[in-house]
DNA sequence: TTTGTAGCAGACCAAACAGTCTGATACAAC
DNA sequence: GTTGTATCAGACTGTTTGGTCTGCTACAAA
């Protein structure tokens, strides 16, 4: 076994990430790249086929964090409170808690969206990844909204599929927000907003028959 | 004053939309929109000096649209009725309404995030239209809610310009999910679900002190 | 009828692009 | 030491790209 290739293809991919999260997949050019990772067109193609089998490493390796990402923060948040509403809410703001490092890494952007957008990817299943990183996300929340709502109670009208995924539709759309804004604090505002409104529902205050402010306060405790 | 070519210049506009929403802005060249348009080299360059030029003028336009698109249904959920919480539900609603329509038209795409995340147009001011339009959504929402706010009491540990952003958060998370699953109909489903949360923080039903389902359509009558 | 100009057609061009090819080099097995 | 191969370097290539240029045509004012 001759040298060791591996750190050039991470080196390759590092600042493939970077550019793309920046500039996106079809405007960045294998040749910028390179010289990102000072590296040659040899390595390059050496170990990516294509410009095509670079862009489907970066998914795979960026989805495989994602999922990662979310299973230790669901571990954490149950090594909290055996209570699956709290667990919930303890997960969320275990994100908020990194959400300006997280914004400040990816220039607040995620990849998916990068990919979603681009011909040169989507379409001949180099999407597929991310459709399965999706499913997990629903998966995991929507088991866990189910377990909330069957100690706790929720409104019947509501669909827990659509509820778990609005968690996702509320990261990737906090990203845009942040990136069209130019402000990584959107991020941490936006998990809030979706941490209090999921509060709301979980663990509603007493009835309002009077325009006093309430206090989420004690719910938030739960 | 030689014949008319604001019809050329339409049709330009309408390919390279559909294109741009397709593929993104870096993937689409402009011999493609020319061939989509049935038009010319020559005829491109008269209308757009560069293609950055057609950039800003899809932007412009799509922004112009939007800004006009909320105004209207704003305007009818006014018409509806006086309370200001009622009014943005009903807001809502008719977003729910014209949702398929809306993503079925777009390929459940957002030119807005096709530009943010393209090199080509942004830093230069090129997306200063956007940051204008979202901070109009930003405005009008934040407003009703503050009046909504007012007459029925809301947590006040919720930033109401950060719970005006969610709205636009989840029109372009909805695009994001629906356009990574293929399945348009993500769109209707995340507008409800946020309609249902607001239904829960402004029109909350008496305490849940058992775990049995509630019924939020009194509130929904509102 | 002349003339000016907005509107358009398409050949053309330099630069940038993804991808190829020929070699060189380091290292491991024998 | 020889040999084999994974790893890399960089010159090179065919194609695509955004953009230019020349010229034609329709129409309106004079």
């Amino acid at each position: 076994m001759p040298r060791d290739g591996t750190s050039t293809r991470e080196r390759l991919l590092d600042s493939a990430q970077r550019l793309v999260l920046d500039q996106g997949f079809s405007a960045t050019s294998v040749d910028q790249v390179i010289e990102e990772a000072t590296s040659s067109k040899g390595a390059f193609f050496h170990h990516f086929p294509t410009k095509h089998d670079l862009g489907r490493a970066l998914v795979a390796r960026y989805a495989a964090a994602d999922i990662e990402h979310l299973h230790a923060f669901m571990a954490a948040a149950e090594a909290e409170t055996d209570d699956p509403a709290g667990q919930l809410i303890t997960f969320l703001r275990l994100f908020e808690d990194v959400a300006d490092d997280l914004v400040a890494e990816q220039q607040s952007s995620c990849l998916y969206v990068s990919f979603i957008h681009d011909r040169q990817l989507v379409g001949d299943g180099g999407t597929d990844v991310i459709i399965e990183a999706v499913q997990v996300w629903r998966d995991v929340l929507r088991a866990k909204l189910e377990a909330a709502a069957h100690v706790r109670g929720l409104p019947d009208d509501i669909d827990l599929a659509d509820l778990a995924d609005h968690v996702f539709v509320t990261f990737e759309g906090a990203f845009i927000l942040g990136r069209t804004m130019r402000d990584g604090r959107h991020m941490r505002a936006q998990l809030r907003v979706l941490r209090q409104l999921l509060q709301a529902v979980l663990a509603p205050a007493e009835p309002v028959d009077a325009p006093v402010h309430r206090k989420v306060s004690v719910a938030r405790a739960l």
